[in-house]
DNA sequence: CTTGACCTTGTACCTGGCTACAGGGTGTAG
DNA sequence: CTACACCCTGTAGCCAGGTACAAGGTCAAG
């Protein structure tokens, strides 16, 4: 049972069939086992890899970058200082992205605020105070 | 000097000049006012809303949900209850967006735990413990 | 021993988000 | 008054990330 079908795949990862043929094109998926007659054969593991490429997805990272957060996990023969510092660049990058998702965030509660007072229809200053963050550290 | 041309916008902005056009064709930039021979005029805040389509992007958003993000703030004539429990369903979904990359920090930041230690090299789970939190409220 | 729902491969197509022309007008510097 | 760097419109092309066949093989149920 812990033997999955490219169908049964699709389903529990909540994608689409052709796409785990285009995730192992991609180098998304590792080249699973074939059964005598062909059939490619998945584990759970393979599963919690589509639900890891999808999440991602949704964070804005690209199918290349995700392979390279997957490659973290795969590689133990590859230096560890090595694998540790691109780890971090990772990290780096995820809290970048955190940090200007809560800077969005905090616009949109200061809108429900406004929205929520009485006064004058709001002026709804979304986008103030959100761009002098770019680059500064 | 707070009248841009479209090029200007685009350096301002960091975008490519044709860009600008798309968006304009695609609602995310509203039609800006021409000059007699019929050059666009845009203004400090519209650079402002390129940075934060850009922004938005790197965050997972697709232009559709951005214009949406952008629309809170141009329509103050709609109800406020409703704009107000739009952008409470957005912030909901940036807090979602957080807190999965959260949990993907948190497991980049074992790995690197993992890689620093001494032992014998790292099986470096990256994926675990990263799935039940689906829909888990 | 056939039906139906699966699987295989290869290849073509689609959508989103740009990006690049072609063919022409504008505007300022020398 | 001509260069040159910009602007305009329309339309075509490009890349990423899938999706959709067609033509055939497999396998469990009846």
């Amino acid at each position: 049972m812990n033997q999955l079908t490219r169908g049964e795949l699709a389903r529990q990862g909540q994608v689409h069939i052709e796409t785990i043929r285009y995730y192992e094109r991609r180098g998304l998926l590792p080249k699973p086992p074939r059964s005598h007659s062909g059939y490619r054969i998945f584990s759970r593991e393979d599963v919690r890899r589509v639900r890891f490429i999808k999440r991602a997805q949704e964070l804005g990272f690209s199918l290349k970058e995700i392979k390279e957060l997957l490659a973290l996990q795969i590689e133990p023969h590859t230096s560890r200082a090595a694998v540790r510092q691109r780890a971090e660049a990772k990290i780096a990058d995820i809290d970048q992205k955190i940090k200007t998702l809560r800077a969005m965030r905090e616009n949109l509660a200061r809108l429900v605020a406004a929205c929520s007072g009485r006064g004058p229809i709001c002026g709804c200053p979304i986008l103030r105070g959100f761009e002098q963050e770019e680059e500064a550290e």
